[in-house]
RNA sequence: GCGCCCGUAGCUCAGCUGGAUAGAGCACCGGCCUUCUAAGCCGGUGGUCGUGGGUUCGAGUCCCGCCGGGCGCGCCA
């Protein structure tokens, strides 16, 4: 409806005298806009005052101008011109009716659009590192990331999901370590557990399935392992011990036993993070592993690129590249005196190499605590001939929980306490995935437990559900009454639906389409959701006012052709987000 | 100190990229079940949009200063 209209007044602006306006009218300048009042029609344009003063004419002579020159058309029945200048459209009755007709045409794929044209878009998300569960920071992450991608295929772009998996650096050897501990442990040896080791429950099971695959092979005496080692913390520096921990385990086990022990790790870890993820509905396209990267030369070629640039240089034995020519606020080391790349070096040619596999888009969801290193990533993409803003970077906020009021505490030792896997199985996966959505990704979220459990009507997650299962009911009903619904003769009959809620809910049921692009380019999964709760709160008003099952078969038809219209886009809009639609509630 | 995000009803938040009288939910008060699910509906109470300037036909929205909150500023990942 609103791209029709935008077409009719894009042709009107065309079709204005010469000399009307200094320049031909941009398309992408006209934009027609939703109403707040109804007594303004259905959409409303600002284009007469905002080309008033180019055109050095009076707004409301120039929308009357406008008006004019209006193409005839079967969509808007009546025009004005009111306040300062806009131009108000009321739409005819039959231009409704034939949105309904669409929405029972299109079912599932009402709604859905080509304004992506088929354009290729990465997208990334979570891509927490293999060292422990899933927390609830990365739930919302997740939630927000996977409904992205839905949105954005919905309007018509490709999208591919990835997961890049840390699984180089030395997180992974303490992980490996902590492990190797807690397996000699269980092997009956006793040693103290150093401070910066991952300290979990989850690390047990782990230990004990290396135990099952390798016996005692990896057994050590505790003399043997903690023999000369430095002080670990609070005495001595934690950092400086546990890399000689790590040191002394390649010693005792030997390189490639260590090897084996982070793989066990690894996987075990890797394994449980996407059954957690698959299970809250959330999948990948691809895991894309960082060693398998610099295993490729990836990241060779992106600093050889890098060097033949000039964009590199040597200082204290490392190896700079120069970030501050390309915005960033400092230069970053790629390489470092012991001859180890930085995280930062796989990670600039992790999204060159997304750029290769031809993505013209690049969009990272991150934790908010990322966003000092998004000019970096940017910079490095331009040093190496990359478009800086083929990156587009979507920082979610943190979660704080809240139970009964109560923050629950969340420090960085805590965190393991409440997991994502513990959240949905507390308050479910339609909750949890309603809870993280419902409010914008760049506002810090306050997650009520107690709401969320709760069964009660104080819940929002409900709200929208029960619209849907009404509409069930209802068709339940009219079968058990002994009635058929004809769908055809239900829109053939449109016409019939001129009251005042029912008008309301096919306004509602028309913005759809609009509310979905808008979420899409937005990247505001939170903008369906208050939609969608809209359409539930016109649907709730209609329901309660009028009865749908009425001897008229015309009129009984009409209702029932819009109720589940109603139910179609609702499911069309819950599916998006990843929440379920049930039949009964 | 520098950078990013934010400040809207008692609480939690929307506000469609500058539009018409600032909106929801919860909470509170009052109504609606012999009628398709009351997890619902209707009405009411509640605002100097942190603050001071600026930009213009028009500012919650854009720019600058200040106040307050969160996060980040490693040869960690």
């Amino acid at each position: 409806m609103k791209q029709q209209l935008e077409q009719l007044l894009l042709a009107a602006l065309r079709g204005l005298p010469a000399g009307t306006l200094p320049e031909p009218p941009d398309p992408a300048a006209i934009s027609v806009e939703r109403t707040r009042d109804p007594k303004h029609g259905d959409f409303a344009t600002n284009v007469a005052l905002r080309l008033a003063k180019p055109a050095r004419r009076n707004p409301r002579e120039l929308a009357q101008a406008i008006l004019a020159a209006l193409p005839p058309n079967e969509l808007v029945a009546r025009t004005e011109v009111a306040g300062a200048g806009f131009i108000n459209f009321f739409l005819t009755a039959d231009a409704y009716s034939q949105e309904l007709a669409r929405v029972h045409a299109l079912g599932d794929r009402y709604g859905r659009s080509d304004l992506g044209k088929g354009q290729r878009v990465m997208l990334e998300f979570v891509s927490a590192n293999p060292t422990g569960p899933l927390h609830v920071g990365h739930g919302r992450q997740a939630a927000y990331g996977a409904t992205l991608a839905n949105l954005l295929n919905a309007v018509g772009y490709s999208v591919s999901r990835e997961y890049y998996i840390n699984d180089a650096g030395r997180q992974m050897d303490i992980l490996a370590v902590s492990t190797w501990l807690r397996y000699l442990e269980q092997g009956g040896e006793k040693l103290p557990f150093p401070a910066n080791g991952y300290r979990g429950d989850y690390v047990f099971p782990i230990a004990a399935q290396l135990r099952t695959k390798v016996g005692a092979e990896f057994h050590r005496p505790a003399t043997a392992v903690l023999a000369n080692l430095p002080e670990d913390a609070p005495a001595g520096d934690k950092e400086i011990y546990i890399d000689a921990l790590i040191e002394r385990a390649r010693e005792l086990i030997g390189t490639d036993g260590f090897r084996r022990v982070l793989e066990v790790a690894l996987e075990r870890m890797l394994a449980d993070i996407r059954e957690d993820l698959e299970q809250f509905g959330v999948s990948f396209d691809r895991w894309y592993s960082e060693r398998a990267l610099g295993d490729s030369g990836a990241i060779d070629r992106a600093l050889e690129r890098l060097k033949t640039q000039g964009r590199l240089y040597e200082k204290d034995g490392a190896t700079w590249f120069r970030a501050t020519q390309f915005g960033d606020e400092k230069d970053r080391v790629v390489v470092r005196e012991n001859g180890v790349k930085t995280y930062f070096a796989s990670d600039i040619a992790y999204h060159l190499e997304k750029r290769e596999r031809s993505f013209e888009r690049l969009i990272d969801v991150l934790g908010a605590d990322h966003h000092g290193y998004v000019a970096r990533v940017r910079a490095g993409l331009e040093a190496m001939g990359e478009p800086g803003d083929s990156l587009e970077v979507n920082l979610v906020q943190f979660v704080s929980l809240f139970r009964g009021g109560e923050k629950v505490p969340m420090g960085k030792r805590e965190a393991q306490f409440v997991t994502l896997r513990e959240l949905r199985d507390e308050v479910g996966n339609d909750a949890c995935r309603f809870f993280y959505l419902m409010r914008s990704h760049d506002q810090p979220l306050d997650f009520d437990l107690e709401l969320a459990k709760s069964r009660t009507n104080e819940n929002p997650v409900y709200y929208i559900q029960y619209a849907h299962a009404r509409v069930s009911s209802v068709m339940k009903m009219l079968d058990a009454r002994g009635f058929e619904f004809d769908r055809e003769e239900g829109l053939a009959n449109a016409a019939l639906l001129g009251g005042e809620h029912e008008q309301a809910v096919l306004n509602s049921l028309a913005r759809y389409p609009e509310a979905l692009e808008l979420a899409a380019t937005n990247r505001a999964p939170h903008a369906l959701v208050h939609y969608l709760r809209e359409l539930a709160n016109t649907f709730h008003t209609y329901y309660n006012a009028e009865q749908f099952i009425v001897a008229d078969p015309k009129l009984r038809n009409a209702r029932l052709a819009l109720v589940e219209a109603v139910q179609q886009v609702i499911r069309n809009g819950l599916t998006l987000l990843g929440v379920s639609s049930p039949e009964s509630m």
